[in-house]
DNA sequence: ATATTGACGGGCA
DNA sequence: GTGCCCGCCAATA
C-alpha cells in the first residue's frame, strides 16, 4: 500500500518533465493532468522549489502565457533565452503565443 | 505548534 | 460581462 499520500511534486514533475522541447505548458494544464485543477498553486510553488533540474520549470508558464518573472535574480531573463533556444518565441514582456508553443499534451 | 503566503485556476454571485 | 471567493499542497515566519 502507498503511503498516504505520494509527494504532489513528484506528480508535478513528472509531466513538467514530459514537456517536449519547442512547447510550454500552463500551471493549470499541468493541474489538471495531475487530477485536479485547483492544484494549480501547488504546480507552480512545485516550480519555485524546483529541486529536480530535470524539471524544465522555463517552460512552464501561467494561463496568460507569460513566464515566471519570479525564476530568478534575472528575472524572466534567462528564462526567456532556453526557450527562444528551443524555437518558442518570447515577447520582451516575457509573453509567448499560447496558440502556438501551447502544450497539447501529446 | 499555528497562521499566512505563494510562480494559479476555476466557479459562482 | 465583471468581480469576488474558494480550493489545494508545501514552505516560511
Amino acid at each position: 500500500m502507498k503511503n498516504k499520500k505520494d509527494n504532489i511534486f513528484e506528480e508535478i514533475y513528472k509531466i513538467v518533465k514530459k514537456i517536449p522541447c519547442g512547447k510550454v505548458a500552463t500551471y493549470g494544464q499541468i493541474a489538471i493532468m495531475i487530477g485536479n485543477p485547483r492544484l494549480s498553486r501547488v504546480v507552480g510553488y512545485a516550480m519555485s522549489s524546483c529541486p529536480y533540474k530535470d524539471v524544465p520549470c522555463h517552460r512552464v508558464v501561467n494561463r496568460f502565457g507569460e513566464l515566471a518573472k519570479t525564476f530568478g535574480e534575472n528575472g524572466s531573463e534567462e528564462q526567456k533565452i532556453r526557450l527562444e533556444n528551443e524555437e518558442v518565441y518570447v515577447e520582451e514582456s516575457g509573453c509567448v503565443d499560447l496558440k502556438e508553443y501551447i502544450w497539447n499534451g501529446k
